[in-house]
DNA sequence: TGTACATCAGTGAACGCGCGTTCACTGATGTAC
DNA sequence: TGTACATCAGTGAACGCGCGTTCACTGATGTAC
């Protein structure tokens, strides 16, 4: 058995080369991170790269499947500990807006996954569903189907917001959106939408 | 008088080179975008850009507030033919979708912005405030300060199911997301947040 | 009327640089006999 | 026990390419006298 390096040496290289893949992505985008540096800032050269994933394409197809579950894990914690609103004021907090290269991946890369390729966006579409579904889980709907849709509509809210404050010049503006985001998010769970689909019928 | 050619020729010549950057950038984002291609495609040569702009950044700024611009003219146009369901509609409708480069610049963008200089932050954050302010309009709120809030939610909900409608692998999927986010977003303009809050007090 | 000069939007080659990717190589470890 | 060979994670220089930016220049128009 030949065995320069303790076993499973290879596995946490390449895990290592996706964590700072998963942040310089979510901190400065996909098309401005060089593979370069996320390889340098791993501790190895650029040859090293290739061994390790097919193409740059197929490094963004697994980091940002990585990041969605580490995401998942985070969400499934705090759901378990403090409850459905305590996950959205998480959220939309300042906290998670300052922590970009940390934060949801969803929020820092929604638009460039949607310019990627098919197979990204599955594997990127497939971890989302999954995370919905925990929210969903949360959420006090009459059936299923209706606390699936209210949980994907909860977080494209959620989603939107984080973006939009993100990108306001000021720091109190960001903090007014959030908390607006918040309060319309809170309203949102509380409402079932089946028992007052007559009400403005 | 000097004048080779007729007046005014400088800022028609400027103004399209603006109006393929809008298009480029949203179709494929900022950094993915080059500045030759967008010359060529404005039928000039790469020289002629730093006559026009003073970098790529300003490029960005300048065309991130006529886009969002634009978009606040169809907005508003809207609005007034056919109201805010149907502009709701519209937002979260697969044509819009599909027509990436000549969509929402928010939906397309807000990532990028977000990182850019705060100059540009700002110039795309009032036109922001401007096309909320018109949403607002729309909104059978008590008070011009609940239809501002209301409205920077609504916004942020359909900016967010755009985006991950967007990133869906399937058209149908998306086109699943897309009839939900207008469920919710209907259901979100329809109810009075402040007659209702005393109810889940 | 003719000539010298000014203006200036746009040309197109060139700058240095970092990109994604390739590849011959290193060197530490193990196996064969 | 010693020597020749195999393995393979990682090295680091190099590939062609496109990036944002600069700059000497063009050429059509106008002005000066």
């Amino acid at each position: 058995m030949t065995m320069r390096y303790e076993k499973g040496h290879k596995e946490t290289t390449r895990h290592r080369i996706i964590e700072v893949a998963s942040q310089r992505f979510r901190q400065d985008g996909v098309a401005a991170s060089g593979l370069s540096g996320i390889m340098t800032e791993a501790g190895l050269t650029n040859g090293a790269f290739y061994p390790h994933f097919e193409s740059k394409e197929a490094l963004v197809r697994d980091t940002v499947a990585y990041a969605l579950n580490c995401q998942h894990e985070k969400l499934k914690e705090t759901l378990q500990k403090a409850g459905i609103e305590a996950a959205i004021r998480g959220y939309l907090s300042m906290d998670h807006l300052n922590a970009l290269g940390k934060g949801c991946p969803s929020a820092a890369l929604v638009p460039e996954i949607a310019r990627a390729s098919e197979e990204t966006r599955a594997a990127y579409f497939t971890g989302l569903e999954e995370y919905v579904a925990t929210l969903a889980e949360y959420l006090p709907e009459a059936t299923p189907k209706t606390a699936s849709q209210r949980a994907m509509a909860l977080f494209g809210l959620m989603l939107g917001t984080l973006q939009i404050a993100r990108a306001a010049p000021e720091p109190a503006v960001a903090k007014a959106i959030l908390n607006n985001g918040i309060k319309t998010a809170l309203m949102l769970i509380r409402e079932n939408p089946d028992a007052r689909e007559e009400t403005f019928r």
